[in-house]
DNA sequence: GGATCGGTTTGATTTGCATCAAGGCGGCGG
DNA sequence: CCGCCGCCTTGATGCAAATCAAACCGATCC
């Protein structure tokens, strides 16, 4: 289990005797594809490592409808966030989107290991902070940014630098929702990109064929960076 | 200088010595209404504690317009996030609203004194969480909400728990920006608002007359609803 | 094979809000 | 006091995306 939560760069910079104090508090959660980990409003008392699978985290409206904030890949760590506050909730919901593997990790005994290793709180820190600046980029994004310029710097940024195809590894409605759109109006998007000949789709198989143009489409401008989670790298402070 | 410091919840933990050490690298900065402190983009060396005024965080789009992020006021720090990562620029664009005092603190000497103090390091993360957690309210907001409801939520929110009546503090434009809705939407929702005798308007005083009405139009969780058959959720997650 | 069932696509229509364009109102300087 | 200049308001129009509705497709299972 160990090395299995060495795959968290959180986790990574950790001794092997703190890896084996949290690992003693830590239990291995599987779950089937749509099943519910936690819902918004249960107290927050651990917090997840993916292993396997695909997991997505959500608020719900009291309609029921449901907005995907957050869509987390193996070796990404979620809710970790909470064990800083004093009687945390989580604030939304978070479900399988496949069959999945995940450990769950005792949040009051990990602060409290962190009390004694500075360098990893400088870690989460620096955690912490890439995750508000992504937030801060998700705003911008909705607020002055059109479902269509949306849509393009997801696929901008899901393309490995330079390859031209890519793979949708969630159900397009999924990600409709992660991009705040209308499975209708993700599909005319995408319809509409093809058509003008700037990517070509085959179901989940998406094929970049005018990088620029879908440059334009994405409103890119001077030093905007992607969402692209490689991105910006955390600072140790060392010495 | 040492007791401003203390204004701010961040660093009134922090013990006399370590203040001394902050105010040695402090600086104090005027600014004037409407004056740039710094631009989006620019290396974030420094943080800052609002003193007196008011601070508007924004982002810029290509075409000029400003989407207001954030409004700091005094006793509140804000880009202090920055200092965890590597190479960190500011991601907004800061500027007073108001002619404005504020100290700015060394990013660096800050956080080298943070390896020193782990009981701040746990206060900065909470702080970071915290902020992190308005932010998704923030996209919850944007994402599953109309310009009303927004509207109704700052009100609320703004309005002291048992007083009705509340003053504007800043520009309605301002305001309309920070609720990422256009000026003339604000003025019509104040206007709609007013027409139906849940608030009363002078200017930039404003009473609330109705406070269960505007809970109503904030779409505040309560309101689990009209026809829906059973209590049982849309949801295809199941427990 | 045919039936069924999600998920996706396509088309028609609605709508919330932005945009465009005037007009009003208040503050401030002459 | 008057006239100018921002800001706010009010009205008319336009548009992006949501919603409503139905057809389509690819799985899976008789």
């Amino acid at each position: 289990m160990i090395d299995e939560l060495k795959t968290a760069p959180l986790l990574a910079g950790l001794s092997h005797g703190q890896l084996e104090r949290v690992s003693q508090h830590a239990t291995r959660v599987v779950l089937g594809a749509e099943q519910l980990l936690f819902s918004q409003g249960d107290p927050a008392e651990r917090f997840y490592l993916v292993l396997q699978g695909q997991i997505q985290l959500f608020r719900l409206s009291p309609g029921g409808a449901e907005k995907v904030i957050e869509l987390v890949s193996p070796g990404q760590t979620f809710a970790e966030a909470l064990m800083f506050l004093n009687a945390p909730r989580y604030p939304v919901c978070a479900g399988a989107l496949a069959p999945s593997e995940l450990l769950s990790l005792d949040a009051r005994d990990f602060a409290l290991m962190l009390r004694e290793s500075v360098d990893t709180c400088f870690l989460m820190l620096g955690s912490l902070s890439q995750r508000l600046r992504g937030l801060i980029g998700e705003i911008d994004n909705l607020t002055m940014h059109t479902a269509s310029s949306r849509v393009a710097r997801y696929l901008l940024a899901k393309a490995p630098p330079e390859r031209r195809s890519l793979k949708l590894d969630v159900r397009k409605g999924v990600l409709a929702s992660r991009l705040s759109i209308q499975p209708e109006t993700f599909s005319r998007v995408m319809k509409e990109l093809a058509g003008r000949g700037i990517i070509e789709v085959h179901g989940a198989q998406v094929t970049i064929l005018d990088r620029a143009a879908l440059g334009e489409v994405a409103e890119l401008q001077d030093n905007v960076e992607l969402g692209s989670p490689s991105s910006g790298s955390v600072n140790l402070l060392k010495r």
